[in-house]
DNA sequence: TTTTGAATCTAACAACGTTAGTTTGAGGGA
DNA sequence: TCCCTCAAACTAACGTTGTTAGATTCAAAA
């Protein structure tokens, strides 16, 4: 009756939950039941839930940048890993403040920052720059994402409360910026803000004075 | 033996509580004993935990951008802003993993980007770019306040653990940036990534073509 | 064949969010 | 003064959660 499980289907389980429940939903003992196995099970493989959910965020980003590409400009790159981070984190409900609740440096974070970083570094970048300006990149993508996907999983209930309507009523100027916001495509709003960034950090690169 | 409460007495002993606690600590039974009062009181004044948390979040940024400055450039005003609303959530334990917990758009939100949209827009900005700019702009200081308090909260036990240091070896480049973070400012990579987006933001005014 | 130990199990604990139904107690109208 | 109302508290309970102690299984090594 009893089956055995291991660490990777546990994770991969962990996701289906993730996606079917929310973040909320993912509880020790549903994650048991969807492997056939009793819930003290889980505890020889993870030391406790933040142990799991720590491994589960870090696979939420295995797949991004695993393909190098030769002769890539630090702006093509920093565009292309930031998209490829976002749409990982839009793959999976609640993946952004998934990835949110754990430790901020991880085995995949380590592995793409150190791309950026390296990238940076070859443009003449020195090491502030070339870290801080890596994790600001990715702390906008953070931000972005985390708030994209709290719009869109909370909108049903939230976006014809009373509450919210008094208060676009009450602050027409975020009214207006809100309805441009709900008709426009978030694609669109994402990468005007990572061109903003990327731009700020151009610029930086050629006026490091500052 | 009954004690009357209200809403904002609430609001300041669950901050009070999750100063003490952390946000996993704050329960409705804990806060139900720090006011002196039965758990099914709190029901009354709120219509669940996330009601509640809601209203708590909203709270964290009462005091951000209330004094208005007299002929303020958009880049100064935007500058102040994010300067206090990270240390508007870095005053309370896990202010801004808590702020992200809640629906995107509340109260002191409005209240905030409306000031910063119109400055904007006071500059000449359109329509996209003020509303995208702003909130860009603010989702970078959600993004790196999270990761600073995740961070600093978790330093004690993470930052010497042996899965931690493997993995610093295995990436050279991702640890040396660390060490960067863990000797420098946080303020300083904060100003950094800060300006990265206001110079880009300005870039976009002066050339909006692109 | 015996031993070992990885991996599972049963059973239980205290704490959690939430709800149903009941009681209190102050203020206003007769 | 009595009665009604209703805001705001209460008691009691339900099902669920993360976690742990301790017993059991069973394939492979000795």
């Amino acid at each position: 009756m009893s089956a055995k499980i291991v660490r990777e289907q546990v994770i991969s389980s962990a996701l289906q939950l993730l996606d079917k429940l929310g973040m909320e939903g993912l509880t020790m003992r549903k994650l048991a039941d969807m492997l056939g196995v009793q819930v003290p099970s889980l505890y020889w493989h993870f030391a406790n839930k933040d142990a799991l959910f720590e491994a589960v965020a870090d696979t939420l980003l295995e797949e991004v940048a695993t393909t190098a590409v030769a002769g890539e400009q630090w702006q093509d790159m920093f565009f292309r890993i930031s998209c490829e981070v976002r749409q990982a984190l839009l793959a999976h409900r609640d993946g952004a403040r998934f990835l949110a609740r754990t430790y901020p440096l991880s085995g995949n974070v380590a592995r793409i920052s150190s791309q950026m970083i390296s990238s940076l570094k070859d443009a003449g970048a020195n090491d502030r720059a070339a870290t801080w300006g890596t994790f600001s990149t990715l702390y906008y993508v953070m931000g972005f994402t985390i708030e994209e996907q709290a719009f869109s999983e909370k909108r049903p209930d939230h976006n014809q409360s009373p509450d919210l309507q008094a208060l676009l009523l009450r602050y027409p100027v975020a009214a207006s910026a809100w309805q441009h916001i709900l008709k426009s495509d978030p694609h669109e709003g994402f990468h005007f803000g990572l061109n903003m960034a990327l731009q700020g950090l151009a610029h930086y690169l050629l006026a490091p004075e500052k």
